[in-house]
DNA sequence: CTGAAAGCGCTTACAG
DNA sequence: CTGAAAGCGCTTACAG
């Protein structure tokens, strides 16, 4: 049988309240008792049951990040930069793929999730208001994350989408690219629809059209990037100059633009962004915006536990500055790396 | 207030025992009950405490996935599958990034860790066999995902790395290299030892030398794979073939070649192992090895979740088969896939 | 087929 | 500074 905190209790000759105050740390317990008890739970490996501690304190120690679909090495940076923040403070992360799952109060097993969290990070893309109401209803702190939730009360954290897409665009306009087409992705993604609109501010600013047969969807990754590359590929004349709106993206269109015979950046420019770590990689390395996803990860748990611990501040929303990083898909020769 | 049982089985007229039977779909209820039941809960939108059918029922409902640490395409295909597999059983996924974390009995949060979950995935190379053990004693199953767990009598699931590699080296010197280098992965890996043990027999079963100046050790990851080929490049005469241990240490010694102003493989040929995503979008495609990252994912909680409910077979080791993936960065012009 | 009651292992006022 | 006791919200024999 596992020791039980009633275990503790006997072996150290106290009562069970007193172990339960030294597990919890509290200043007034005298020194020499602590010791014991600490002792007795040294000897038995005592490990206090979460669930027990859950349901008397109504806490869980978790918190769960919700994803649309768990795979790209965006959103592996993203658990990760969360996982750190989430050890650094004593608390486990759940993860939840909601993959084709109806995100909402009718999901049974998303339903259960909510009683093993103390709160939950949205890092999926169409999470609907009414679920983020019903989550704060339930008292549980939420915030969201790569996405503005309109219209939610709710702390969100994102990227600046339209911003580092306007910069990088605006890069390649100064290298006199004239015919810029975009692969952009789906069309319901907020973020998505950000990246796309500093795209056309970048050309309506600098006086250039944006052709509609110039911008394609994609779906952020490699495959999309590549199929989207060889219709632009069609086209006569060809695009002098295509931004992904995702390194993935990037990576397949580049993949296409190399099969057909073409150079980058001699024949046609490429750029990405993300900046994710292959990118540097690449043949020619990629010109892309960087956005710190192990560090929206992390930002996004804080924020979190903040507002378990009770943090009563206005909701936050906060857009993280990108960089543009210079790399030689884009024409220019330099190797390394400089921001603007 | 949130609702409880209470307030459901009041709302239904009925006693709690009888809506906790309703909630865990024992047979024995009357239709007409059920049916009370059912609309209560729907009514009061109840949702049972995980916690406290967790400490009653002593069990939890979810499954816990450590890590070295959380990052690469790799581990990332690999929690997406185990995600699935999870949502399929109704389990949630906790995950725990060892990252720097002494992964032991003497960890405290991986101790309270065991208290939320009721079995879990061990991915991280390296666990020291008291661990195993330790959590077995706790009755708590336990699978070892990608490595040899010597001595302790668990299940595991491992890719065939000996013969993955053995069958990529035996390409290579099928097309005449002789001089075949290897960028292999760090000592203490058995991951990273069996794919140098599978290079090593194929040179061996061919009557070619094994020099030690050709192998290199990596991490693993992108930058350490750029390095290794520096040092490889900077021997005369250069090899003319290199075998990486991870795609994403190819990726990165791909764009070393780039670099010096060697083609890819017109000068040195070079392949991969775990056939990634990008992997095929390379510049040349990528040769590598292809194992299903995302079927291990699901393998290992389905066999996890067997075990939990109960299943008494004897431990499996499960070795499972890879297979090779031509493409052209091995000198191969075919552009399509053969598996041999 | 259903209910009363004990128990799961903690926390937390309340006394002292 | 410490203990006795109630309570957190379920499950599960045990009766009937």
């Amino acid at each position: 049988m596992r020791p039980t905190i009633y275990t503790v209790a006997q072996q150290a000759g106290v009562s069970i309240a007193t172990v339960s105050r030294v597990l919890n740390n509290y200043p007034l317990v005298k020194a020499e008792t602590k010791a014991k008890v600490l002792q007795a739970m040294e000897a038995l490996g005592y490990q206090p049951s979460a669930c027990a501690r859950g349901l008397a304190a109504n806490t869980t120690g978790t918190i769960a990040l919700i994803f649309p679909k768990l795979s790209g090495p965006f959103f592996s940076a993203l658990i990760h930069g969360a996982e750190i923040a989430a050890s650094d403070s004593d608390y486990h992360l759940l993860i939840y793929g909601a993959a084709g799952a109806t995100l909402g109060a009718d999901n049974q097993t998303l339903g259960m999730l909510t009683t093993k969290v103390d709160g939950l990070i949205l890092a999926s893309p169409g999470v609907s208001r009414c679920y983020i109401r019903d989550l704060q209803h339930q008292n549980l702190p939420v915030v969201v994350l790569g996405e503005e939730p309109f219209g939610a009360p709710v702390d969100s954290i994102q990227p600046d989408n339209v911003g580092g897409a306007e910069k990088i665009v605006t890069h390649l306009i100064k290298h006199n690219y004239r015919r810029i087409a975009m692969i952009k992705g789906p069309e319901a993604k907020t973020h998505a629809s950000d990246r796309e609109h500093g795209y056309r501010k970048a050309l309506r600013d600098h006086g250039l059209h944006c052709y509609a047969e110039l911008v394609i969807a994609g779906a952020f990754n490699e495959s999309s990037g590549y199929t989207a590359m060889q219709r632009l590929l069609l086209q006569n004349p060809v695009p002098d100059a295509v931004f992904a709106a995702s390194d993935q993206m990037a990576i397949g269109a580049m993949a296409a633009i190399h099969e057909s015979g073409l150079r980058v950046p001699e024949d046609i420019a490429l750029v990405g962004f993300d900046d994710i770590e292959t990118a540097q990689y690449m043949h020619p390395p990629l010109t892309t915006v960087h956005q710190d996803m192990l560090g929206q990860g992390q930002l996004a748990v804080n924020l979190l536990l903040a507002r378990i611990n009770g943090a009563e501040s206005a909701v936050e929303t906060k857009i993280l500055p990108t960089t543009l990083v210079i790399r030689r898909s884009c024409g220019c020769t330099l190797a390394n790396i400089i921001s603007e």
